[in-house]
DNA sequence: GCATATATGATATGGAATAACATGACAAGT
DNA sequence: ACTTGTCATGTTATTCCATATCATATATGC
């Protein structure tokens, strides 16, 4: 990877995270971006799926899932926790929404498009998370899993810490 | 690492997960190796937090809370989820035994003793799961850590994939 | 022995996730 | 137009994961 040595500028794309950004203009975008790979890959962006998925853009943080379904429930949709499950699986399915699995809980992407396996910093603090992205399957874990022969086909990496934000305020 | 580069022989220690070896001895020795640093530290190995480690001994996959505390009732410990959580907050606290973010589950440590920062193969067919070590602070997540001002203190590192066993029978 | 810290017991509750079944919306084939 | 198949949604119920809280017991250090 080319970042590995270098210490990042700060307006690096791969890092929204726990930087200051126009941050309506990014969910507008994402969000056109969604509509437009959805509409090119033949995949439905419904109401309720279009919904969750701007809930999500708009915060950069982790939302639960019962988070996700008392919005739902306020903007007129179904109550029932099926009803976010189903869009959250078509989302995360789709690589436009992450689980982060340390929080049980769900983020945007911030890769739009991109076929990537992220990483994740997650604030103990203040539950801010940030993604960019790793390749564990060529380090050392590849190597284990080679040696054993087990087969990877997807890895959760997700680290836990404390924000910049929050460092700074301690 | 020393192990990056090579791709480590069947019987490297830090692989015991998808091999054969001696089960009943490598509970034994785990619980005694357990005993003697609780004796060291101050710590105490209770009846029902040894009970829960030699539980997760025995298997080497991951096991629910629920699956804990329902063999604890028929050892005729206490049966409330609270007796499992506080077994299982000691053993993972002092290293003895690992969460499974992915499955909400527990393993116990495959390497106890050092202070490690595992990681972990689930077979998503069997469930099964090997430990082995991996330094994710120090590659790229880490890197993109240290451009942000993040502070890494944990990290969660999980493939999912298929294991050898599994392979073989499809 | 007594005070303090630590561990357990028991109750209750909250949050995460899915199984199972019914309904609606829509496109394609006849 | 009608049927059929597919996909999305709605609803009910249940299971599993996890913790807050309060009371009681048991070590351990002084």
């Amino acid at each position: 990877m080319t970042s590995e040595m270098r210490p990042a500028p700060a307006e690096d794309s791969a890092l929204v995270g726990f930087q200051k950004h126009d941050h309506a203009h990014c969910v507008e975008s994402s969000l056109t971006v969604a509509e437009t790979r959805c509409k090119e890959e033949g995949l439905r962006l419904t109401p309720v799926r279009r919904k969750v998925l701007e809930m999500l853009l708009q915060e950069h943080r982790a939302l639960g899932a019962y988070t996700i379904l008392d919005r739902l429930r306020d903007e007129g949709f179904g109550s029932q926790p099926p009803v976010a499950y189903r869009a959250l699986d078509f989302l995360v399915e789709n690589g436009f929404v992450h689980k982060i699995e340390r929080l049980n809980a769900f983020v945007a992407c911030a890769h739009p498009g991109a076929t990537h396996s992220p990483a994740f910093m997650i604030c103990r603090k203040c539950d801010a998370v940030a993604e960019t992205h790793s390749t564990p399957a060529k380090g050392e874990l590849g190597a284990a899993a080679r040696a054993v022969g087990f087969e990877i086909e997807r890895t959760v990496v997700e680290a836990e810490g404390v924000c910049p934000d929050c460092t700074e305020k301690a």
